[in-house]
DNA sequence: TTCTTGGTGTGATTTTTATCACACATAATG
DNA sequence: CATTATGTGTGATAAAAATCACACCAAGAA
């Protein structure tokens, strides 16, 4: 696993804590699913009986408060796992995941991946590694998100971005993606007038600019990390 | 494990997912140390090679701000197990922990442990039971203090206190702790101030009042409940 | 082309939250 | 006892963020 770990601003894939061998096994009790955009994978609430191995495409986790406002938690996307080892047998999902766009996952049975645990002791050290990975990148974000206003919420998560979806270019980091001011405000926690005002002001400063088709470049990282005192975290957990 | 199981109000144990067997191969690798009032655990950025559980005594796990200000991210206390099962060999802890009372912890060294996890399949099955619950807490406080403002962050906040402190009496649930202003502005991730008004507020309309000795009893938990929009997690994710 | 839709950018205003300032408790200490 | 701490309660004010309102733009559909 971990095809370009030596390169810069190339995305972890959350996979990557496994080797070869335990990945082979994953897949030999995986089954193949699409989705299309604006699905729904599962539902908050639903019973968490099955992992998602994400083969192509995004998929968000997502949690819609009352009135109706989406906070994204995480995205993920090609090499990613989704899911939790349920602490028994009747867990349900807190959180739902929506297809961001058309992706194909490979499902695995809770069942199927505990057997795999029982019978390679090293598969289960993998998995607690992944577990740990994963808690940590919530905890990274829990910081980041509460602790400097929303202007270090979000040069955070532009930060963030910049690790999942980020190219070196001789502007600056390009996101590969694009993401509406709502979108981001989802990720961030606000509104996304709020996100604008913020975005503007960062183009003031020249901190960012965007391409003619909307994609965000960051011209100085430095600034943005200044902004949400980061702690310069591994890039696996550093993802959005 | 979890003697009072059954039982209203009755603090549950991070602890309570491992079995008596595993429980005991955790005492034979664990060593005992004291530790005083306001004394650090460990701090932000040391080298994580060891877990620690709580004979008794109250842990706060904390993250310091720039400006100085804390947040305090868990409160551990008698039966809980603190730590993570690092990475790697050079894992860093991303807080800091600190005694808030006198507290006497049995100290788990990584390598003990992973020896531990190798040798008994279900050891590694039951931690990471353990690694799902706490991260289920952090994924429950993340929402909490993110999506119904601080109002809500406070409720929650003193619905989890409930949990992990509270006794049913005829007035209605004691905290059986007392906690200044202060210390909930820290939990909550607000100012004392706007702590204090809130508190007024909630008292005001009936909701909690406070003993001679400052301890506050909660009278209407639905209203608390109905402010955060709780989702009535079980009490082993819904702690402080 | 025109119309619709989804997105951006920004003023004006309101609400929420933080900050400052200080009076007043109460407990601990010499 | 007086004297420090530490903590509470609250007004006044400032700062941050949300909300409302609307102009404007670009892409796609009719």
């Amino acid at each position: 696993m971990g095809a370009c770990k030596e390169q810069n601003y190339c995305a972890y894939q959350n996979t990557d804590v496994f080797t070869d061998e335990t990945f082979q096994l994953l897949k030999d009790i995986m089954y193949s699913q699409k989705i299309e955009k604006d699905q729904y994978l599962f539902l908050d609430d639903d019973t968490a009986n099955k992992l998602y191995y994400v083969k192509h495409g995004q998929i968000k986790i997502t949690k819609m408060n009352e009135e109706g406002k989406e906070l994204v938690l995480y995205i993920f996307q090609d090499g990613d796992l989704i899911g939790e080892l349920a602490n028994s047998g009747e867990a349900r999902y807190s959180f739902s995941a929506k297809a961001a766009r058309d992706t194909e996952v490979g499902v695995i049975q809770q069942k199927d991946l505990e057997t795999l645990i029982w019978q390679h002791g090293n598969v289960a050290v993998e998995f607690m590694r992944w577990m740990g990975i994963m808690h940590k990148i919530t905890r990274s974000k829990f910081r980041d998100l509460m602790l400097y206003g929303k202007n270090g919420a979000l040069c955070s998560t532009l930060i963030r971005l910049s690790n999942s979806y980020g190219r070196m270019t001789a502007d600056g980091i390009v996101l590969s993606n694009k993401f509406t001011n709502t979108e981001l405000a989802e990720l961030v926690g606000t509104s996304r007038e709020t996100v604008n005002r913020m975005l503007s002001q960062l183009k003031k400063e020249n901190v960012i600019k965007t391409n003619k088709d909307g994609t965000i470049v960051i011209a100085d990282l430095a600034f943005l990390k200044e902004a949400c005192h980061c702690e310069d975290c591994p890039k696996e957990i550093c993802r959005v």
